[in-house]
DNA sequence: TCTGGGGTCCTAGGACCC
DNA sequence: TCTGGGGTCCTAGGACCC
């Protein structure tokens, strides 16, 4: 059997475990340059604030009804997450991290019968309830989508006290008849508007039509969706660990139009992805540079740029740019080297430049690792240095030593628009919370 | 004024091989 | 007039996820 571990509301319940004074109220996070809702309390869903809206169009309801905002703090969402992640494998067999906020447990049907898989599912929930302070939903069935199913009722009524059970085939068809077809794991829009024309509304219509059905209009995806949805285990993911891409990448709050300015920010993505890269112990061969206008027509500042109905990359000047390295690399200098010579030759100074960013891909474990006939550089001497300056920076912070080209992290914090950014309560001493007798 | 960021998997089609 | 069959690898784009 699957258990589903899902956090509700997390962003939104990270930042209430240090503010106990904001439950019950109306609370939403935001994306970067609080641009975005991202995250909501029931409260603020109550209130009809949709996900993804940007905040300039509720301005009136947020202040008429008090709604507390938050810029997102991933620094202290990582740190919840991680102690959530950690207290669940506690429990578990084996234990998938699927996001920053849930997670797949499994268990040996042997072991644990469905019952007393109900019974520590509660317990877990209370664990991190009053353990951690997140409030966090179960799942339990024998396939990944029906878990997230489950969990979807744990989450829906008080009365499964945080964990739902789908062990019989009576279940299944009860659940999944009251189950909308596009809040199914797997089913997006656009399958949703093909699915509807074919008369197919609930996940039960879905389950009960034929498996041909489901392979012709979604392909090899939507066939396992059917056959998780009818209770057979077709294992999508597994443990994880290394990623395939590595991006770092933001949408600035006023356009960047020098290159010296976009050459801070590219280095401070790149240095960022080469840290991710070199732990979780991998190489990289390509990197993907790409610089862009405005995704949206109406924004003044790239409308002289922007032709309708045509490609944004090749008909704007944004750069989009696919750089292969002949020898795969995780130093942050000799990365460096290849982004900026790219970048020197393609940027155009005044352009309107709003999002940015840095894909690490073509990634390959050390263990795999392949040296060049006429390479030149001194790896060693390389990769004694970039070590070197990884073991400072783990000791001394983030940053501590970096290069040149990267942004001063003063700089950084000013240019970025947060306003309503709150501490680093347990990721960093000098903002940990002070209680007064 | 103001519109997020980081991922995965699948498919079709082109280039190339013998 | 008539132009194989089987295979691999790579890439761009689509669809989906949180």
């Amino acid at each position: 059997m699957y258990v589903l571990a899902d956090c509700n509301n997390f962003f939104v319940s990270c930042e209430r475990v240090f503010r106990p004074d904001l439950e019950g109220r109306p609370v939403v996070v935001l994306s970067g340059n609080d641009g975005c809702v991202v995250s909501r309390s029931n409260e603020a869903k109550a209130l009809g604030i949709k996900m993804g809206v940007p905040l300039f169009k509720i301005r009136d309801l947020v202040s008429k009804e008090g709604v507390v905002c938050f810029s997102s703090n991933f620094e202290l969402y990582g740190d919840l997450s991680a102690r959530v992640m950690r207290t669940l494998a506690r429990f578990a067999d084996r234990i998938e991290q699927y996001s920053i906020d849930e997670a797949f447990l499994s268990f040996d049907d042997a072991v644990y019968p469905a019952e007393m898989l109900k019974t520590l599912s509660e317990h877990i929930v209370s664990e991190i309830r009053y353990g951690i302070g997140i409030p966090i939903s179960l799942g339990i069935a024998p396939s990944r989508t029906l878990a997230k199913i489950a969990s979807k009722y744990a989450k829906r009524y008080a009365g499964y006290h945080g964990a739902c059970l789908i062990d019989t085939d009576d279940k299944r068809r009860k659940a999944l008849a009251d189950f909308a077809i596009d809040d199914v794991w797997g089913i997006g829009r656009r399958s949703v508007k093909k699915l509807y024309a074919a008369g197919i509304h609930t996940a039960l219509d879905l389950a009960d039509a034929d498996s041909d059905l489901a392979l012709n209009m979604m392909h090899k995806p939507g066939l396992q969706t059917w056959q998780e949805l009818n209770g057979q285990d077709v294992c999508r993911i597994d443990e994880l660990v290394q990623h395939l891409t590595i991006t770092r990448s933001r949408t600035f709050a006023k356009a960047i139009t020098t290159l010296p300015a976009m050459e801070a920010y590219v280095a401070d993505f790149l240095s960022a992805c080469a840290n991710k890269l070199r732990r979780q112990g991998s190489y990289c061969s390509d990197i993907i540079l790409f610089a862009l206008p405005s995704r949206f027509m109406d924004n003044p500042g790239a409308e002289q740029f922007y032709a309708a109905d045509v490609d944004i990359f090749h008909n704007t000047g944004g750069i989009y740019t696919n750089i292969h390295l002949a020898v795969p690399t995780n130093v942050t200098a000799e990365l460096l080297e290849h982004v900026l010579k790219v970048l020197r030759g393609s940027f155009v100074d005044g352009y309107p430049y709003k999002r940015a960013g840095v894909i690490l891909t073509g990634i390959t474990d050390a263990s795999t690792f392949q040296t060049q006939l006429f390479d030149e550089r001194d790896r060693n001497r390389d990769n004694l240095l970039q070590s070197t300056i990884d073991k400072l920076n783990s000791r001394h912070g983030k940053n501590t030593i970096r290069l040149a080209t990267q942004l001063k992290t003063d700089e950084d914090k000013a240019k970025l628009h947060n306003e309503y950014l709150s501490p680093c309560y347990s990721t960093r001493l000098t903002d940990i919370i002070t209680v007064k007798c």
